[in-house]
RNA sequence: GCCGCCGUAGCUCAGUUGGCAGAGCAGCGGACUUUUAAUCCGAGGGUCGCAGGUUCGAAUCCUGCCGGCGGCACCA
């Protein structure tokens, strides 16, 4: 509330003065369109020829945020932002005037303005736009992050992405590359005959992954739904119904930790394909990662053409530890092996998460480059196909890079019959405790009874993806707004 | 959940042994017709994350809480 003078207010209640004092004049601070606009990327391109020192008689149409200010005066600089890059744009006072040089050097940075020019190379070679004209598209009522540092507080870059992007052209370029990543696989699946599908995300029941769900309530039918874990069950139903080949492509929701990898939502691909196997998968897998990368201009730490490593299970745990769990098939022996080794025994867990624990933490963070980790134990995989040649097995396996996982595949059990003891096994890890364990769909088992055909499916983590293509080593910088705390 | 580090102006950051709260950018007033983080002059701007405690005196030391990051645990 003081009194505005000099300095003795703060910078929103300039801001506010400033956005009075335009309506006062009759300038409308929030017009409604501004046509004809040009990408300053486009306009750079049509003058790549310039030298230093070049005029030329072409006008162009831009329009973008004000992002700096160089010089006062009778002359200025001033930088404006769009998506596509920076533009630095001249002002003039022969050019626009007494009031006009005024009324656009009393423009706040962060302001969005259009302007049309005619485009030069400055004496530093620079390519400009001197100003001919210039509207106040939307004022901006509170000051935009430092123009020389950005924004770097991360807390702040993730709770106000908005700012991330409009200060740091990193952000913004990793988001565009997100999206064009998220393009290329709709492509590749579409060119091999995939039809996208969607299917619920509020479901009655979930399952398809081993995690706890969000839960929430629909007050007309005055009832529970979850919120999915995966899309697998619904998918398979649409392979029962014939539609041969399908992906979908969106969020689910696991209600568990969060850390660099894990989002309480994720963007999640899977696909299915009637008459195919876990190795049919595989092969696809690993060409459609790398074409998505070639597609980017993928340059990182990894080689992503095919084919990719391909490990089985057991020997990997055998190679890292010197275990066989082949051949400790009961809880007692293995718990033995592990810590005659030394290694850490999880205590009131069964054989299934001992496993899980070799796999986690001897086997995973050694498989950077691309690998296929093949060939799972039957219990820790509830809905994937016994191998044809190895008992105790299923085909399955899950894709790493940079030891971490992106992708989780196999041959699709269709036994309904095998199906149902499954999930009876599920029951009775629910029923000593298991919060995971997956519930009992009798829906998808009478799918499965219609009769579905041979099946090879995948899940791929989007957001790791990314992560992967764009060498980040945290899911919240690909993710626009991650889960924080309030 | 546990451990460690961090939280100071709109933004980026200093702040010594516990002794008046600092700089740059941004903003405000002014000068400047080819700048590139423009420069120069002037005057401003603070819930030092929050709440307690110790002390003559706390941004600084102690406790608790909130938030962030990292690690562990958890988690396909």
């Amino acid at each position: 509330m003081a009194e505005p003078a000099d300095g003795a207010d703060d910078l929103l209640a300039t801001r506010r003065r400033k956005l009075e004092a335009l309506r006062a004049s009759g300038v409308d601070p929030f017009p409604h369109e501004f046509d004809g606009v040009e990408p300053i990327e486009a306009v750079r391109a049509a003058h790549s020829g310039l030298a230093a020192g070049d005029e030329t008689s072409v006008g162009h149409r831009v329009a973008g945020r004000l992002a700096a200010r160089r010089g006062q005066g009778k002359m200025a600089f001033l930088d404006l932002v769009d998506r596509s890059g920076r533009l630095q744009l001249q002002a003039r006072v022969d050019e626009l005037g007494v009031d006009g040089m005024d009324r656009l050097l009393g423009l706040d940075l962060g302001d969005l303005i259009g302007v049309d020019g005619v485009a030069f190379m400055s004496r530093r070679g620079e390519l400009s736009l001197r100003v001919q004209g210039f509207v106040l598209l939307a004022k901006s009522l509170r000051p935009p992050p430092e123009k020389h540092h950005g924004l770097t507080d991360v807390e702040t870059r993730f709770r106000r992405r908005e700012l991330d992007l409009m200060a740091n052209q990193e952000a913004r370029e990793l988001f565009i590359l997100r999206a064009r990543v998220i393009s290329a696989v709709r492509g590749f699946l579409d060119a091999e005959g995939f039809i996208e599908v969607e299917t619920p995300v509020l479901q009655p029941l979930y399952g398809g992954a081993a995690a706890r769900p969000f839960t929430t309530h629909h007050n007309a039918l005055d009832r529970e739904f979850y919120l999915r874990i995966a899309t697998e069950l619904y998918l398979k139903r649409l392979i029962v119904g014939g539609l041969e080949r399908v992906y979908e492509l969106g969020k689910d929701f696991r209600n568990e930790g969060v850390d660099s990898t894990h989002n309480p939502e994720f963007t999640m691909l899977e696909w299915y394909e009637a008459y195919a196997d876990y190795l049919d998968v595989a092969e696809r897998c690993e060409r459609l990662v790398s074409t998505v990368a070639s597609s980017i201009g993928y340059s990182g730490e990894f080689d992503l053409s095919p084919p990719w490593r391909r490990e089985t299970l057991p020997e990997a745990i055998r190679t890292r530890t010197g275990i066989d769990i082949m051949e400790m098939h009961d809880r007692d022996s293995l718990a033995g092996a592990m810590s005659a080794r030394g290694l850490s025994v999880p205590k009131d867990e069964g054989w299934p998460k001992l496993v899980d624990e070799l796999v986690s933490k001897h086997v995973e963070p050694t498989l950077l480059e691309p690998t296929f980790l093949m060939d799972y134990p039957v219990e820790l995989s509830p809905f994937a196909k016994r191998h044809r040649s190895v008992p105790g097995l299923v085909e399955r396996f899950e894709a790493y890079v940079g030891g971490m996982e992106i992708a989780n595949a196999f041959t699709e059990l269709n036994d309904p019959d095998e199906q149902r003891r499954r999930f009876e096994e599920q029951r009775a890890l629910a029923g000593a405790g298991d919060v995971e364990a997956q519930p009992y769909d009798e829906a998808f088992v009478e799918a499965l009874e219609q009769g579905m055909p041979p099946t090879g499916g995948i899940g791929i983590g989007i957001d790791r993806l990314v992560m992967v293509l764009t060498g980040r080593r945290s899911i919240r910088e690909v993710v626009l707004f991650p889960a924080m705390r309030d």
